[in-house]
RNA sequence: GGUGCGGUGGCGGAGAGGCUACGCUGCGGCCUGCAAAGCCGUCUACACCGGUUCGAAUCCGGUCCGCACCUCCA
């Protein structure tokens, strides 16, 4: 088995190379944790989730670390509006991150280091930048000098002076050059801060990923992720700090792969604030349930643009209630253990091939439909290879019927209801069908749908349409 | 202004020189007392204009359109 892996430094996708097959070492830039998780930090996360699964699938010692950024100027300003201190800010969207990104089926990474644990890490770089004169310090500000760094914009194909031309923004008059960022910068009394050389003060924001990904896997690692709209000028800088510790010029020497994935559009445009369309994935999870909202996020390329609406909820919820109900009456079940070796090797090529999760979806849907020409034993079979592939997606982890909503035990009008059906089906052995279709109109209105079997009539609640 | 990514059937969405992607919806049929579910079948797709080629949605050139980034972003 051999993952092909797009990487951002080479525009095109190439075969994934470890650079110790017994030790490979991801990193991903987490969340800034001072409000709730949107659908597009939802999509980093299920996606490098995925990557890290298949990447497990081949490899037996895969290390995932993800970091939270939890001092930041946003985060200060959300404390100071509270009137709390930032700790009560990040501890608490931490953990409904967490919460949240459990939800959707996603595996905690195995290191999940907080940019204030490793301050004095980040003190250690900047001091090791200044002394290789990448550095300076002006107007109690440290700044890396973009200059300094040959292969600065080697990642996001831009050359220094295309950068400039146009900004829009204010260059800061201590700055030499006006690309240079700030490493570290002066807080003031009433500021979150920390004693350093160039006196009390925080980290910039690109400095903790360099200092955490360096300290919690060592360099070179195999892969760097994060949103296609970190590449710049967060990861950018990332590497022209890192890289300039050891006077190197060569971004693979920090990191060997960059894994982007692309935006989440919210009827075709880009989520903001500004334009109030952030869709937040604590609210999507009152309205859904969260293999909807996961299927939904791996319906596209993890590259392409996922444009996010009620229309694509809807279809994922189509799809699962499909993928449900070949297990409805499945007196086996219980049988279908979650097993690596049941997995569809044509999924497993799918997602080898740099992720391609509709191209796995399908091959999923193809499963399905093979199973109404198969006789028992290979349906069983079948079946076995349909749950393990699906599992593996994260999705079908559910029981059916509770899934389907079937005879829901918890619902208020259940003897209502039973005897609603009862009566109906008296009414058909007598062949009084106006009587019978009276009572199902009755259900119906009650929002109770309901389906003859052989044997027997079930019946769900009608899912509603006001989401 | 610069840079990057895209434009595939009613909709979603893969593919990347010759082979049905797939799903949803619609339409026709089977099944069913009727429904529901399921099954079978089915619907002028590759932005435009040139070029290369026996053959282009796919490669090359140009045009148009959309989106993003250019120090807040996942």
């Amino acid at each position: 088995m051999e993952l092909k892996i797009f990487n951002t430094l080479d525009r095109k996708k190439i075969d994934f190379v470890p650079i110790d097959k017994n030790n490979i070492r991801v990193y991903a830039c987490g969340p800034t944790v001072y409000d709730y998780a949107h659908v597009g930090n939802a999509r980093m996360s299920i996606v490098c989730d995925l990557l890290i699964k298949v990447l497990r699938l081949i490899y037996d010692n895969v290390t995932y670390t993800s970091n939270i950024t939890d001092i930041d100027d946003k985060i200060i300003l959300a404390a100071k509006t509270q009137n709390v201190p930032i700790e009560k800010i990040t501890n608490k969207f931490l953990k409904i991150y967490n919460q949240d990104m459990h939800s959707l089926g996603i595996n905690k990474p195995d290191i999940q280091p907080r940019a204030t644990e490793y301050i004095e890490e980040m003190i250690i770089l900047v001091e090791k930048l200044i002394k290789n004169k990448n550095a300076y310090l002006s107007n109690n500000h440290v700044l890396f000098h973009v200059p300094s760094f040959s292969s600065y914009g080697c990642l996001s194909k831009r050359s220094k002076e295309e950068q400039i031309s146009g900004s829009r923004v204010e260059v800061a008059p201590y700055k030499k050059y006006a690309g240079d960022f700030v490493l570290w910068k002066p807080s003031k009394q009433n500021e979150p801060g920390w004693n350093s050389p160039w006196g009390y003060g925080r980290p910039g924001w690109h400095l903790e990923c360099s200092a955490m990904s360096e300290s919690c896997l060592g360099l070179p690692f195999d892969i760097h992720a994060g949103g296609i709209d970190l590449t710049f000028p967060h990861h950018e800088n990332e590497i022209a700090q890192s890289c300039s510790l050891n006077n190197e010029k060569d971004p693979k020497l920090f990191a060997r792969y960059w894994f982007h994935n692309g935006f989440v559009l919210f009827n075709g445009e880009k989520m903001s604030k500004s334009l109030g369309n952030i869709q937040l994935v604590n609210e999507l999870l009152k309205k859904y349930p969260s293999e909807t909202i996961r299927l939904s996020l791996i319906s596209s390329h993890y590259r392409q643009p996922l444009n996010w609406n009620k229309n694509l909820l809807q279809q994922s919820q189509a799809t699962l209630n499909r993928f449900y109900r070949i297990f409805l009456n499945d007196e086996n079940f219980d049988e279908y253990k979650y097993d690596i070796k049941d997995i569809s090797d044509d999924i497993i090529e799918s997602l080898l091939d740099d992720l391609n999760t509709p191209k796995a979806l399908a091959v999923l849907n193809k499963l399905i439909n093979d199973l109404s020409s198969k006789s028992n034993i290979k349906s069983k079979n079948l079946k076995k290879t349909i749950y393990s592939s699906s599992v593996f997606l994260g999705i079908l982890k559910k029981n059916p019927s509770e899934w389907l909503g079937i005879g829901n035990k918890n619902s208020k009008n259940l003897n209502n209801i039973e005897e609603l059906i009862e009566k109906r089906n008296n009414a058909r052995i007598n062949k009084n069908f106006a009587l019978a279709d009276d009572i199902r109109s009755k259900l119906n209105k009650m929002g109770i749908e309901i389906e003859d079997q052989n044997d027997r009539t079930i019946w769900r609640k009608i899912e509603k349409d006001n989401k």
